[in-house]
DNA sequence: ACATGAATGATAGTATATTATCATCATCAT
DNA sequence: ATGATGATGATAATATACTATCATTCATGT
């Protein structure tokens, strides 16, 4: 049966504090915070376990890899920040947007991302 | 200086009788039924060369390489339908999407992206 | 028509992300 | 405490996308 070791603890911990998504590096640099002896192999294949639990879901950003987030969070969107390249939560959501698709067109989901500066970086 | 071949001229010609992001295999696929012996690097040095003359721009959606499109077209978002991976165009906008960002972020631009299945995979 | 050299296309090469391998470590039921 | 075996980590292997190479083709100015 699948054991709790200190690396995967150490990885879900890193997204219980994160709150925003992560990219496999993130997860790699902030698990090692934690677990010094962190691999990359190790991050990639609990990725993999964590998203077929349906503990993290996928992200797909412009500008580079997959990322992961929770995947248990409430209907919400992303900011790419164009300076530090990192993902943040929006919460806010226009809605109605099934209504902009063409005739005939069936929607069934929908990602809006907004570029800009985050916080931080203004 | 720049000579206008058949190849790159089907290339264009392709663009303009799209109306929607395409793929470098879409523009392969397509290009060679107008120009037979058209490969694969002259796509990819093709798709460079526009897009550096502004002429094609990059689109990012989820599930794939880069796709490209006419750069000249006027503000618009995606509809990419999870049946046949086609990307379409959505001439509508939610707008004051700015709004939405957290206080203290910057927008300086979006994209929204409707998942579904278009007219012809309904 | 011809010479020049930009463009092409087949393919080798490169870059990078992800996966497989396997010796070793460490969890957990007993 | 201990043994079975799941997990780890270093790294080799693989997959894939993209670029470089180069002989040949062909667009263009004369």
């Amino acid at each position: 049966m699948q054991r709790d070791t200190a690396q995967r603890r150490a990885i879900r911990r890193v997204f219980l504090n994160a709150g925003r998504p992560l990219t496999r590096d993130e997860v790699l640099e902030r698990g090692q915070a934690i677990v010094p002896s962190l691999g990359v192999a190790t991050v990639y294949r609990n990725l993999k376990i964590l998203t077929g639990e349906g503990w993290l879901s996928e992200v797909e950003l412009p500008g580079g890899g997959m990322r992961y987030e929770l995947a248990d969070r409430p209907h919400h969107h992303h900011f790419l920040c164009r300076s530090c390249d990192q993902a943040f939560d929006v919460h806010r959501c226009p809605g109605e947007v099934e209504a902009l698709a063409p005739d005939g067109f069936e929607v069934d989901g929908h990602e809006l991302i907004l570029f800009g500066r985050c916080a931080a970086c203004t």
